[in-house]
DNA sequence: ATGCCTGCGGTTCGCAGA
């Protein structure tokens, strides 16, 4: 079964590149970042008509996450646990019916820029980020005991070493490469998870965001940033992995492009 | 050294993104 993630980028001014890209690529399952919209706002019935079923966590302007599956599902959380005080729409988690079912969560990590007080203001952002890590470290470790097949799935905003990056150098000092969040992204990968398309694509340069500025595109100036990972169940089961470059050359194109893994039936 | 581009909200500019 096919297993995709996708920051849209906005899924109402990303409908059209959203429905050909499922037409096309047939996941079974597609987990969505920044919708940019409430749950009222969602597209459900073009994306319904495709074949799939519908899980949203929306919010106004910001953020918001997506299950769509072809199988039956059923949503087990819409937050990440350990912040009852956390109101982002970044976290939604569902159980994909089936012989072997595979629960699936869209993730979509904070920025965490600025990192510095002098680049604007307070740690706040990158406080919040690390946070948001430790807790998802936390549920990754409350789920691991369950010996499930699962896979964790989003924009992690996280460039996990050097070879995930355009400009290392550049970026050294970016809440998406500093050492505080790669720290805890290794420390998911500690816990036993494996990340699937690294797992299986050992070279660098090979990357799922490219900023719309300075002919980033053009430059193949990317960063790798959105990431499947699976835990041991899922990962015995991991056949391929890669990225669909395509819908990044389109008219009208999200900044980043999906992410694909092929489980086993 | 700075802005580059895009989407949103709500009005034509500020904020956020990464």
């Amino acid at each position: 079964m096919k297993i995709a993630t996708w920051n849209v980028n906005s899924v109402k001014a990303r409908l059209p590149r959203v429905t050909e890209w499922l037409a096309e690529f047939k996941p079974d399952v597609a987990l969505f970042q920044e919708l940019k919209c409430q749950e009222d706002g969602f597209p459900r019935l073009e994306i319904e008509d495709l074949g799939y079923n519908v899980a949203i966590v929306g919010q106004k302007s910001y953020n918001g996450v997506a299950v769509l599956s072809k199988r039956p599902m059923e949503v087990d959380l819409t937050a990440l646990p350990g912040d009852d005080s956390d109101d982002q729409a970044r976290y939604i988690e569902a159980v994909i019916a089936g012989e072997r079912p595979v629960r699936v969560a869209s993730i979509y990590l904070p920025n965490g820029n600025p990192t510095r007080a002098e680049d604007g203001g307070d740690h706040e952002k990158f406080t919040y980020k690390l946070r948001w890590m430790d807790r998802l470290i936390a549920h990754a470790r409350d789920l691991l005991k369950t010996e499930d097949a699962f896979v964790l799935a989003g924009d992690y905003n996280v460039c996990p070493t050097d070879l995930d990056v355009y400009d290392p150098q550049g970026f050294a000092d970016d809440a998406l490469c500093r050492p505080e969040s790669r720290a805890r992204f290794r420390t998911l990968l500690n816990l036993g998870l494996t990340e699937a398309f690294r797992a299986l694509n050992p070279g660098g340069h090979q990357y799922s965001y490219w900023d719309y500025q300075a002919g980033a595109w053009q430059k193949d100036n990317g960063l790798r940033i959105d990431h499947l990972l699976l835990s041991p169940q899922a990962a015995d089961r991991l056949n391929a992995s890669g990225i669909d470059k395509k819908p990044r050359g389109k008219e009208k194109a999200s900044d980043h492009t999906p992410v694909w893994i092929d489980l086993a039936e």
